[in-house]
DNA sequence: CTCATTTCGGTTTTTTTCATACATAAGTCG
DNA sequence: CGACTTATGTATGAAAAAAACCGAAATGAG
């Protein structure tokens, strides 16, 4: 009965919405009636109502049991993995995977191929909506919520493209939406593949407020966290770590134009193009590197030097509680972090790394795809998306 | 009538609260009610309650003139500026300042003295803390409510006391509370200098959103806006610009301790220590090359190309919209941004350089001082410190 | 100059929402 | 088993906000 009014009701409550309680149900500040009820301030009916909402249009489920201290049981909430999907979408320089989650971040099915290095989007996108669309017909279930893409470099998330990104030519300024009408109407939401990193961390480690996010791979991208937000700057371009100027690179040249960068002395292409033995792609040398040889892991721990110097600018200025090192180069966490360590300590103040942590990133190789499905969810989950859907389904 | 039921109400109205609505009167966002209604969402009942509170209270006052477009024009409002004084006090490595200022950001009155450097806490608080009493006695009028301070390094906001500073000795750790009890039971906001420079910045520019604050003095400091938003780090020491290392400064011994630091070749001490004539501070030398001597001019020039280097890094990492220059070098601007622009533009990718403005801070040789004040300001009227107002008065 | 028009803002009424109080459920502990 | 403790559902009353209504203050057309 209450249920019928609440359902013919078009406004939602005010002050703390249910999207709000959905927020802290999902990051598990608050998972009871009674402990949502003192996290927000309000009352048991204020909590109820806005839970019978949220429960009614199934987006949260009754968990099971909770310890209890001597009095009834308190019924535990958690987010219905099972009411949606949301698709993720890891669009690499020589590699794209995808991957099918649920609600819960949880993996159903995942997929990955490699490509040329340097296909332009219109090659390559049909390829991985492609793959994606299989993924989707292969476990049919609930609904599509939303699709979390990464691409390297800058991205413009209004329009849906790459931004001026010299590393990936036949990309820049392509707006892909078109690319992904075949996954019907679903709100899409780019990032790039150091951002998507940083949003992998963060369901790792929801507690990190400030960071740095490093994704060494081919190449060198980073994502700031400040106060638990990511900064992606004025034009979205925040993060161009791999192209500041480092003295040991001051002779060559970058895949940029440019010269000095640091990719030209710690990028994954300038590290195998170091070699003699012709190795395809970084992922060859950091698995030398795991069996042992030694030139590989002196190679990487030179180029964590060289990282660490760039990174001790960022230290300094931003005082982040963590670094975390991602990507396939950090696959090889020990050389690399060593490197790091040797060059960052030195020319940080004792203050800003007294309590600075070097941590390799939660999910490792799955990261970005993982990372991806977090900025889907991120999005598709924020407390204003579940409002909206709440009166959508009551209007 | 209506009044006096609103007075004897014991709980403040949720949702948009009436400190949001005076926040949005402050910054200017919204100053008439029916602007107010369109920007909350909220009916003109809702916002006539809360305006009739934070009319009651004296928190807000009727403005005049307002434009109108054929109908009856409507009351546009304002903070009132009478209604309390924040005091200023902003303590340099040789010089006070104290201030006293109106709810508006407005002086009534200020003044300074110098000090010799490295006076200790001990020492020179009492002196400062006389200054603003002082100040106070000679212009009798409302409420003190908050006082901002400035010092050079970084500080703790919640002990109140500079931390880890090699910069300042004998203000290490040592809690500065007990020296302000002369000005009576007022909370007081503390922050480094940059960060005051940012928060005149803010008050000067409201829209500001991603920027990089320089202070370019003695030392070099710096504050990161990201989103509006400084950033502090994780134990509040972010900004530390001062002491990156450069490599002109490879052989040089930085008061730090350490070698290689940018203040090494652009700080000012490390400036007027170049200089043969024994100047006693940088405001010497900012005054000869505004003079237009040449050695000077090109020295600052040097600073900028050294500070440049930096901040090309900074740049490429948090895509900021503007630099703004602050800082007594900042007075000569033009050497000094010059030389900036010579060393950032070449070492920082197009996108984020393209739309990157230079800027001189907005309040010049004062920006210190008024940055204290806003920083009181910004605290105490604060949403939420305008809530507990309310309250206070109201219960 | 008058009057329609427009927009603002105060007042009253009605609806909605929330908190308090009470009742009931579901466990633990002695 | 019963006292106790904690959690949650259900009514009732109070409060706040929106809607409706009305007066006020400007503009501008005739």
């Amino acid at each position: 009965m209450a249920q019928m009014t609440a359902v013919e009701r078009t406004r939602l409550p005010a002050g703390p919405t249910p999207g709000a309680l959905f927020d802290l149900v999902r990051s598990g500040r608050a998972v009871t009636r009674s402990a949502l009820g003192t996290a927000t301030g309000l009352s048991r009916t204020a909590v109820s109502a806005r839970l019978d909402l949220l429960l009614a249009a199934g987006l949260l489920t009754l968990g099971e049991q909770v310890t209890t201290t001597g009095g009834r049981p308190s019924e535990s909430l958690r987010v219905a993995a099972e009411a949606g999907t949301v698709l993720a979408l890891a669009i690499g320089r020589s590699r794209h995977q995808v991957g099918l989650y649920d609600l819960d971040g949880t993996e159903i099915a995942s997929d990955a191929a490699l490509h040329r290095a340097g296909s332009s989007a219109p090659d390559l996108m049909p390829d991985v909506v492609g793959l994606a669309v299989a993924l989707q017909a292969a476990h049919p279930g609930p609904p599509l919520l939303a699709v979390g893409m990464s691409l390297p470099g800058a991205v413009d998330t209004e329009a849906l493209t790459s931004v001026g990104s010299p590393v990936i030519p036949g990309w820049d300024g392509v707006p892909l939406r078109p690319f992904l009408e075949p996954l019907g109407e679903v709100p899409v939401w780019l990032g790039n593949d150091a951002e998507a990193l940083a949003h992998a961390e963060l369901l790792g480690r929801p507690d990190l407020r400030d960071a740095l996010v490093i994704k060494a791979s081919t190449g060198i991208g980073l994502a700031v966290l400040a106060d638990g937000r990511l900064v992606r700057g004025h034009d979205g371009a925040a993060g161009e770590l791999g192209h500041c100027r480092v003295p040991a690179g001051a002779d060559k040249v970058c895949r940029c134009g440019a010269t000095g960068c640091l990719e030209t002395v710690a990028g994954g292409w300038a590290l195998i193009g170091e070699r003699t033995d012709g190795l395809d792609h970084v992922r060859e040398l950091v698995a030398l590197a795991r069996d042992g040889e030694t030139e590989a892991r002196a190679a990487i721990r030179r180029a964590g030097q060289h990282l660490g110097e760039v990174l001790a600018v960022a230290v300094n200025l931003l005082n982040p509680e963590a670094v975390v090192l991602g990507g396939d180069l950090s696959m090889a966490f020990d050389p690399l972090a060593g490197g790091v360590k040797e060059t960052l300590y030195p020319r940080t103040s004792e203050l800003a790394t007294r309590r600075l942590r070097l941590l390799p990133s939660v999910h490792g190789e799955r990261a970005g795809l993982v990372g991806c499905a977090a900025l889907a969810l991120d999005h598709a989950l924020a407390p204003a998306a579940i409002d909206a859907r709440l009166v959508a389904t009551l209007g």
